[in-house]
DNA sequence: GACTAGTTACTCGGATAGATATTGTCCGAGTAAGACCGG
DNA sequence: CCGGTCTTACTCGGACAATATCTATCCGAGTAACTAGTC
């Protein structure tokens, strides 16, 4: 899985913190969590295609959460970013075998394909789960002056 | 993932299906399925520093079981191609903002981490639930002549 | 003081290199089978 | 005919490329804010 999941997770809940409709600075979001800022930004082009974020340009521009956080599921990220194919992809190379009536059998019920298949529903279903409000509101929860410091921080200078 | 994944399954389910002790050719395999013979020898070399194969040198050599079908399952395979660390790797980026307070409460509990790690163990139960020998009974259940025909392609020659 | 036009600086966006992991290939070390020879 | 030795061919095993993907960087297009000038 790539790294940007984590950093694209932890953008999310700071833009959750931030007043609605407010766009948050991603170079600033990258120097607060020292990350490479000209990436990060191309990972979150990557969530406004898939309509996690919205843009704003220009100076005072930046990004920000394209609906509310209850909707906006850690699934959606990770798709976003790893693309929505499933990571095991059957090949079906049971297809390619000679016995012609092996293929038609094979293909139509493929157990691993069904076994990989189901492990991937339970790990999109966990990611499903948890929502960025979910997540925010938790932090706040058990660090009340967290969220504070992180938006003076984002809102300084 | 991988795709040698599917490979290394379809033909563990094979050397289930040879009477015990009898090593199945890796490039008589490979033709079978179509794939190529080399990479797939490089595969079951995987499985077998991992414990799921043994392997047996010189004329009419080849790859067998480890141990029993019923004891191997689906996950022992991937992990033993793809490796057994996480896919979702925390880099733990909290822990480098200015802030000294809130490195230790967000390394402390981090709720992404905890999202992705119970997500992953979900797939890995999942995954762990299947074994090689049940995936192959109910192949043979379904389709009992399937199991011959492999048997006499693989011994054929 | 309020409005408008022009300028400026800022931010996203996609196009462009570099690093890393995956996929694929090749040849040598070791081995067991089979051939050959001698008893 | 049987046993032992030697050769031989076969298979795994790891070292070696090619390719794809992930990571990282840079600069241009577009935009909103700011400035200056005018009414």
């Amino acid at each position: 899985m790539g790294r940007g999941v984590e950093w694209a997770v932890h953008s999310c809940v700071n833009m959750a913190w931030t007043p609605p409709g407010e766009p948050v600075n991603s170079a600033r979001l990258a120097e607060f969590y020292k990350l490479p800022a000209a990436y990060l930004n191309k990972q979150f082009q990557s969530l406004v295609r898939a309509g996690v974020l919205d843009s704003v340009s220009g100076p005072r521009g930046g990004f920000l959460l394209a609906r509310r956080p209850e909707n906006i599921t850690v699934l959606d990220i990770v798709l976003a970013l790893e693309g929505a194919d499933p990571a095991f992809r059957c090949e079906a190379i049971l297809g390619n075998v000679p016995e012609p009536a092996l293929q038609e059998n094979f293909a139509r019920t493929c157990l691993i394909s069904q076994t990989m298949r189901q492990a991937e529903l339970a790990w999109r279903q966990a990611l499903a789960r948890q929502s960025i409000a979910g997540i925010a509101d938790s932090m706040e929860r058990r660090f009340p002056a967290d969220k504070v410091k992180v938006l003076d921080y984002l809102a300084a200078e």
